[in-house]
DNA sequence: CGATCAATTGACTTAGCTCAAAGCATGTGG
DNA sequence: CCACATGCTTTGAGCTAAGTCAATTGATCG
C-alpha cells in the first residue's frame, strides 16, 4: 500500500476480548496488522442481556485481513478482539477520497471486498443448506488453511476462539458444537489438546464432509 | 457509467428461465438493465439429478442490479432469469483495467460491492439463527422494498419467483414456506392472489416479526 | 377443456435446541 | 508449587421446529 494512505491510518492495539471502540460517525476499513479478531453484528441495542454476550458472529479474520467494519441504523457492526491485536484503522470516506488518485489500491480494495462477498456467499450457502457436522468440518477445513495454510492431510493449530463463536458463526449452539466434535474425534478425523488445540487427521476427508453430508437437502 | 467501458460490454437478453450462458474462462460482471434473476450456485456437477433442479439460490437480482458473477474450482456460479431479461457482460478483468482510468467509476463498484457484502452478511444472519417464520416475513419485507419501493404500511406485487426458489434461497423446503405462508394469510398479514401475486397489510409488522419472531435463539 | 405441474395440506420422523448436571482446563492465591 | 475456584466444555434426557413422504387441490397453458 502507498504510503500517504497510511497517513490517514490510526493504528490501535486491543487485547484479548477487547472491542474495537465504536465510531457512530463513519464507516471504516480495518487492516488487522497481527492477530485474530471476530466480526459481530450486535442487535438494535434493544434487550439488554437477552442474546448471547456479543452477538452473532459475522466472521472471524485474521492477520493480513481488511475488514470493513459498517455503522448501521439498526446496532452496528463490531470488531471484537479474539488474541491480542495490532490493526490500523482508516475512515472509510477518507481513504476511498485519497485511493481514488491511485487506481492499483482501488482496486486492490476492490479486489479484496469482492473475494469476502465471494466467502460470504458461499458461507451463506453452508448455513442455508448444510447439517450441523457439514457446518463444523467445513469450519475446522476453513480455519486449518487460513491458520495453518494447510489444505489438504493433517495438521495441527490452535482455534484463538471459544465454542461459543464457533456456534455463533455457524447458527449452531455450543452443545451442538460439542457433540460434533466429539463425534469427529471418535470417528478419527480430529483430535483435541485443551480448549484450543486442535489436529487434523484428514482434511480431505473433512471438506469431504462439508461438501455434502446430510446428503442434498431440500 | 462512462461511455467507454460500454464499449467492453455485450449484451444479451434471456427469456424466462434461461441461464446466462457459463464462461470458465473469467469473471464477469452482469449489469442486469430489465427483468428479474437468480444467482445460483451449482455444486460440484457430481451427482446428476440429486440436488433440486438449479441449485442452491444466493440471491435474487432485479433491473438496476450490478451483479459479480465469479467462476470457482468447484462448481461455477450461474445467472439465471426469472423473467425476460435485458443484461450487459463485462469481463471483469477487462472491466477493471479500463476503469483503472476512471476512478470514479471504480469507487461506484466498490461501493456497491460492499453493499452487496453488507446484504449478504445481514443475510448471514437470517439464515444463521432466525426461524423459519422470521425468514419468510423478512423476506417479504425485503422484496416489498425493492419490487415495490414499498417500506411501511400496505403494498402489493407480484413475486417473479417459484416458492421453489424462495425455499433455496432460504434454506427451507417449499412446504414450510407455504406453510408459513398460510400461517400469516391466516394471521391477515398477507394475502394472495394466485401463483405469484402477494400483498401486504402491514409491512411493518411483517418486519417485526422478522426481526425477532423466534426470540434470541442459542 | 383437459393435461400438467406448482402449491397446499396432512401425518410422521428427525436434527438440533433447551434444560440440567457433571467434568476438566486454566489461572489465582496460599 | 500445589490446592482451589471459576467458567468453559462435555454429556445426558426430552422437546420442538422443520424436514420427509404422500396425497389433494388448484392454477396455467396448450
Amino acid at each position: 500500500m502507498a504510503d500517504g494512505l497510511c497517513a490517514l491510518g490510526r493504528t490501535a492495539a486491543l487485547v484479548r476480548g477487547e472491542e474495537l471502540a465504536p465510531d457512530p460517525g463513519s464507516d471504516r476499513l480495518v487492516w488487522l496488522a497481527s492477530g485474530a479478531a471476530k466480526l459481530v453484528a450486535r442487535p438494535p441495542a434493544s434487550n439488554l442481556a437477552a442474546p448471547p454476550p456479543g452477538g452473532q458472529v459475522l466472521a472471524f479474520h485474521f492477520a493480513g485481513d481488511l475488514v470493513s467494519v459498517l455503522r448501521q441504523k439498526d446496532g452496528d457492526f463490531r470488531l471484537v478482539a479474539l488474541t491480542a491485536c495490532d490493526l490500523v484503522i482508516f475512515p472509510s470516506d477518507a481513504f476511498l477520497d485519497a485511493a481514488q488518485g491511485d487506481p492499483a489500491v482501488l482496486r486492490s480494495v476492490l479486489t479484496r471486498s469482492l473475494q469476502a462477498l465471494h466467502r460470504s456467499r458461499t458461507r451463506m450457502m453452508q448455513l442455508g443448506h448444510k447439517s450441523a457436522a457439514a457446518r463444523i468440518a467445513d469450519f475446522l477445513v476453513s480455519m486449518a488453511e487460513r491458520l495453518a495454510g494447510c489444505t489438504t492431510g493433517t495438521c495441527a493449530f490452535a482455534l484463538p476462539m471459544s465454542r461459543r463463536d464457533i456456534g455463533d458463526s455457524l447458527g449452531l449452539t455450543i452443545e451442538t458444537v460439542s457433540r460434533q466434535l466429539t463425534e469427529l474425534r471418535e470417528a478419527g478425523l480430529v483430535e483435541t489438546e485443551g480448549r484450543s488445540g486442535v489436529s487434523l487427521t484428514d482434511v480431505g476427508a473433512l471438506a469431504r464432509i462439508a461438501g455434502r453430508t446430510g446428503e442434498p437437502k431440500n
